[in-house]
RNA sequence: CGGGGCGUAGUUCAGUUGGCUAGAACGCCAGGCUGGGGGUCUGGAAGUCUGCAGUUCAAGUCUGCACGCCCCGACCA
């Protein structure tokens, strides 16, 4: 018998960066392709990424928020309305100058986000305060030209969904920019089961062009946090530039607020990292294409007829199910086959398990096999199975806060802070005095970027942990990705 | 965009001081025996050795240039 090449795959734990790259190119959830930065998409992680819109659409629905396409190029001079967009995103842009053979007269941009050609619309939608609150979303493809990049966490095109609001006042688009935050921790943290810690950008770490941006941020085993999802508060920046004015009930001409707020396909990197391990990937029972993996260990009639009952009674729950009946596969491959994608339940069913009335039950999340006893023929096996998911679902998330409550260091000098980025890394929550200027002597000095204010902060009394001086507000710090 | 590494079968790689009719393993295809942790036997298909130019009787191997990919930094969701 030959054992299992373990080398294929790189331990998570000594090689976390060729872990995660193996791990997705050998499950199948993507692959490179031939254009640098670009990555296909397979069915099983295309998969993953509809049941991501599928949650969220509805969600959004839920708000009142209505799905719409917009073009893929923008005119340059659009991206030019808004100064602090284009400085942000100048180095990035890829540009069409040929279309059709010829030059063309203006630079087409592809759209590395929406803002500039949907404000143009919204310019001319906007009338009347009747016509607000404009509710929008898309779920499309951006470009933007990274240097370097990493499957799923950073390509040159991604895909995405934009929403872009505009709201009567400063307070209903503040109040609707934070809806949006609940919905991204709620998707977070239930389905994906990753914790996410929601506040306030600094200044430097702002969307170009918003007045507030607000973030989810989640910590990876790795000790680098990645940003799960933001919700931007554009003020009115954006419709002074595009010129989007509204008559209010008195008649007086107004300008509209704005939110914009995006979640991408970089999610599912984050979901790989967090749950992942070197037998490959764990996926939380809510978000798996498959969550329960039915292997027929032996090939008579009986073990048969066993297996297709047990998917007929469990796909008639919702649970999504699948019989792995292929014959030129071992039962040992298939075993490390669905490990390796992440399936949270394998059912094995042999002689054993019809001869004893059992069922004989795999949890990926432990890596763990149990035998059940079923009282007696007739009974189902349905609520073994539904709570089974529901608790690794919870244990998953349990899993990543436990470790996300031992990575986090409250420090009260810099030397700590440079000895634990030097080291561990992690989640530093510090006194800062938001001053620019220390921010980004601290990232160079150690990496560690100023990632959130909490939203629930309380105002406290501290000196900043870099220069000293009065600093009314904790930080968190960390490395990102 | 800087630094490093690498381009040979689908994949990972081997290929000696230039001698190649270019190999292995895994994978793939056909069939047999199997089946509780990547089982096994037999047979088979599969290559513009990244490209271009040069040196040479002879280039996968040496030289130059180009292109591509991977890794590490700065930029970024």
């Amino acid at each position: 018998m030959k054992t299992f090449d373990k080398k294929e795959i790189k331990k998570k734990s000594t090689d976390f960066d060729r872990w995660y790259t193996d791990v997705i190119l050998r499950g199948e959830l993507a692959d490179y392709s031939p254009v640098k930065g670009c990555m296909i998409i397979r069915p099983y992680g295309y998969e993953i990424w509809e049941r991501i819109q599928s949650f969220l659409d509805g969600k959004f629905k839920g708000l009142g928020v209505k799905n719409a396409y917009f073009p893929l190029f923008i005119p340059n001079s659009f991206l030019k309305k808004e100064k602090e967009h284009v400085e942000g995103f100048s180095p990035q842009l890829a540009v069409v100058t040929i279309g059709g053979g010829e030059k063309l007269a203006e630079p087409l941009v592809v759209r590395p986000t929406s803002e500039t050609i949907m404000y143009d619309a919204y310019s001319r939608w906007i009338q009347s305060w009747r016509d607000l609150p404009l509710l929008l979303n898309l779920w499309n493809n951006v470009v933007r030209w990274e240097k370097r990049t990493y499957l799923f966490l950073r390509t040159t095109e991604f895909l995405w969904q934009e929403g872009h609001t505009a709201h009567a006042s400063f307070e209903d688009a503040d109040n609707f920019a934070k809806k949006i935050l609940e919905i991204y921790k709620k998707f977070d943290e239930e389905i994906l089961a990753i914790p996410v810690l929601v506040g306030r950008k600094s200044q430097s770490e702002k969307f170009p062009g918003a007045s507030i941006t607000y973030a989810l941020e989640s910590l990876m085993p790795d000790g680098k946090v990645i940003q799960m999802g933001t919700s931007h508060h554009l003020g009115d920046n954006f419709a002074k530039a595009f010129n989007i004015r509204y008559l209010d009930k008195k008649g007086q001409l107004q300008y509209v607020f704005q939110t914009s707020w995006a979640e991408t396909t970089r999610v599912i990197g984050a979901l790989i990292m967090s749950h992942g391990d070197d037998q490959g990937l764990v996926l939380p029972p809510k978000i798996t294409p498959i969550q329960v993996i039915i292997i027929p260990v032996s090939r008579s009639d009986a073990a048969v007829q066993k297996c297709d009952n047990i998917r007929k009674e469990l796909e008639a729950d919702g649970i999504r199910v699948k019989i792995d009946n292929r014959e030129e596969k071992t039962v040992g491959w298939k075993f490390n086959e669905w490990e390796l994608k992440g399936v949270p339940i394998r059912i094995e069913v042999g002689e054993n398990e019809i001869k004893n009335n059992e069922l004989t039950i795999y949890r990926r999340d432990l890596n763990q096999k149990s035998i059940r006893q079923l009282a007696d023929k007739n009974q189902k096996y349905i609520s073994n199975i539904k709570d089974l998911l529901d608790e690794i679902q919870k244990a998953l998330f349990e899993k990543m806060k436990k470790f996300r409550e031992e990575n986090t260091h409250e420090v009260s000098s810099y030397d700590e802070f440079k000895e634990i980025m030097k080291t561990k890394k992690g989640l530093i929550y510090a006194f800062w005095c938001e001053d620019a200027n220390c921010e980004a002597k601290i990232k160079a000095e150690t990496k560690a970027s100023t990632r959130v204010l909490p939203l629930d902060a309380k105002k406290e009394q501290g000196r900043c942990i870099y220069c000293g001086k009065v600093a009314s507000h904790r930080w968190y710090f960390a490395q990102a990705y």
